[in-house]
This record gives structure tokens, sequence and C-alpha cells, in this order.
DNA sequence: GCCCAGGGAATCG
DNA sequence: CGATTCCATGGG
């Protein structure tokens, strides 16, 4: 089934390279391949209009995946005055935070510790061939009980290494009902917070990031080493109060600003 | 071989 | 508290 939405001023290659979601591949067309939930997705963008091929869902799912009914106009426009994010907003403001699953966010983010992106989506992909549902055109991501249900020994060929451990013990937590993902959506945002770091695995850095791409809480602020650098050198008396007014969003324009434009490590990627 | 990677836990002072 | 060290692994 093909669905076509109408975006305006929105960057796909952007959003999906922009480091929050892991399983989307650029094609040779220019188009982008990828799995959400369990459907295996192709989507291409023409102008404002994004063009996608699934073989379920509704449309109103991937308006729902591409964060349609958020007002991106307008958190924009409240970072006029900070000369940082208007040219950062400038050049990726096309960048939309997808409302990915919480439970494979909070995973994939427990698996980005200490390592680079290639390597993540390396680890994913291994994962879900070994444990995901086989689903046309690849693995869905793994249920919380199939995880949990898995030994050490059993994620070898994941080679998560360290990792192995943390992801475990995420699933035997969300599995057992000992933490519920689905009120992080609405809870306080420092009991969210808390609530992931009981995670062996989970410290502030990843707690961030699951609750900005898992469960769209714009007021996390993700802080890696390369936002570390952004923030040494853009903004060395600490952040602007505009840059407060959503951080979620500006934390992503500055870090994929970062990336791109980055001197020390731009030949990485 | 060395260094780094969208870090975190354990340990030490 | 803050600072170190270790943790596996792959790529440059």
């Amino acid at each position: 089934m093909q669905h076509i939405i109408s975006i305006p001023n929105f960057s796909l290659s952007d959003t999906l390279c922009c480091g929050q979601c892991f399983r989307f591949s650029e094609q040779v067309d220019g188009s982008y391949t990828g799995i959400v939930q369990n459907q295996s997705v192709r989507i291409a963008q023409k102008g404002d209009q994004l063009i996608l091929r699934a073989l379920q869902f509704p449309t109103d799912f991937w308006e729902n995946y591409f964060d349609l009914q958020t007002d991106y106009e307008q958190i924009l426009s409240r970072f006029d005055g900070d000369p940082v994010l208007e040219t950062a907003r400038a050049k990726y403001g096309g960048i939309r935070i997808l409302r990915q699953d919480g439970w494979e966010a909070l995973i994939s983010f427990i698996l980005s510790s200490n390592t680079h992106i290639p390597r993540i989506r390396g680890m994913i992909q291994r994962l879900c061939e070994l444990l995901g549902e086989p689903i046309p055109g690849g693995h869905a991501f793994p249920t919380p009980s199939t995880l949990a249900r898995c030994s050490e020994k059993d994620l070898v060929p994941v080679r998560a290494g360290f990792r192995t451990r943390y992801i475990l013990d995420a699933a035997k937590k969300v599995d057992s009902g000992e933490i519920v993902l689905d009120q992080l959506k609405d809870m306080p945002i420092d009991q969210a917070r808390e609530t992931l770091l009981n995670i062996c695995g989970v410290g502030e850095k990843v707690a961030e990031c699951t609750l900005l791409f898992g469960f769209h809480r714009l007021e996390a602020f993700p802080v890696d080493v390369w936002m570390k650098k952004a923030l040494q050198n853009r903004y060395p008396d600490g952040l602007s109060r505009q840059a407060l007014s959503c951080p979620g969003i500006a934390q992503q324009l500055l870090f994929y600003q970062e990336r791109l434009e980055g001197h020390v490590y731009s030949k990485t990627y």
C-alpha cells in the first residue's frame, strides 16, 4: 500500500540520519528502507511530499510516526535571538522527532553506550535477526518477554559485549512489570528519569535519549561527547533561554550540526 | 598498536 | 561527593 503525506519544511534524510533511529538505510535511489514495529517500509521524499510503501498500517500511523501533529514552526520560532540555534535551524530545521517505540528506543540506547552509530546499528540488526519475529523484508524488534527469557550465552551472536547484561536487566524489569514503560509518556519528567535510572546500564545520557526518542519527551536533553563539544564551543557561558524553551529539539539540532560540521572526527562517518 | 566511540558501574580517596 | 578504572568490540 502506498501512502502520500504532505509535510512542510521537512527533511527525511536529516530526520532518519540524525542519530535518533538505527533501523533505516539509504538506498541508491535516495529513498530509505527500514523496519518500524513489524512493518518494513520504503520511504522517499519529493518536495514536501513523503511517499511511503508499507504493507500495513493506515496513513494515520505514519502521520503520527513522523510527528505531524506537533507544530515545529512554532517550536523553532522560540529559538529567535539565539544566533547558534538560528544557524542550526536554517540548516537542519527539517528534523522531526520520530514517535518511535519506547521499548525499542530503550534497548537501542542502552546498546549505544561507549560505541558509535555504525556499530549500534550492527548490534541492533543482529539482535533482531536472532530474536525478532520474521516479517517480510526482515525482522521485527524482539519483545521484552522474548529477550527476558534469554541468557547471556544466547546473546553472544549479538556481540554487544558488556552491554549484554544491561539489556537483559532491562528486559526482565519490563517483562515482569516492575517497570511499566507506557507510564513514561505522561509521568512527571523527573519521575520518569528516576524510573529509567533503576535499570542497570541506564545512566543519565541513556535515560535522556530514551525519554526524548522513545517517549517524545521534548524536555529531555541528552549530553554525549558530541554535545559536550558543542556546549563547550558554542555555549561556554551556559545554555541560552531559547534552547531551554525546547531542550529536546535544540539538542538534536546542536548534536547533528556538531557531528556533521565538527572538525576533529568529521571524517569518521 | 593506539585511540576513539550518542556511557555506565564499581571502586577509591 | 569527584575522579579513576574497567568493561567488549570494531573501525580508522
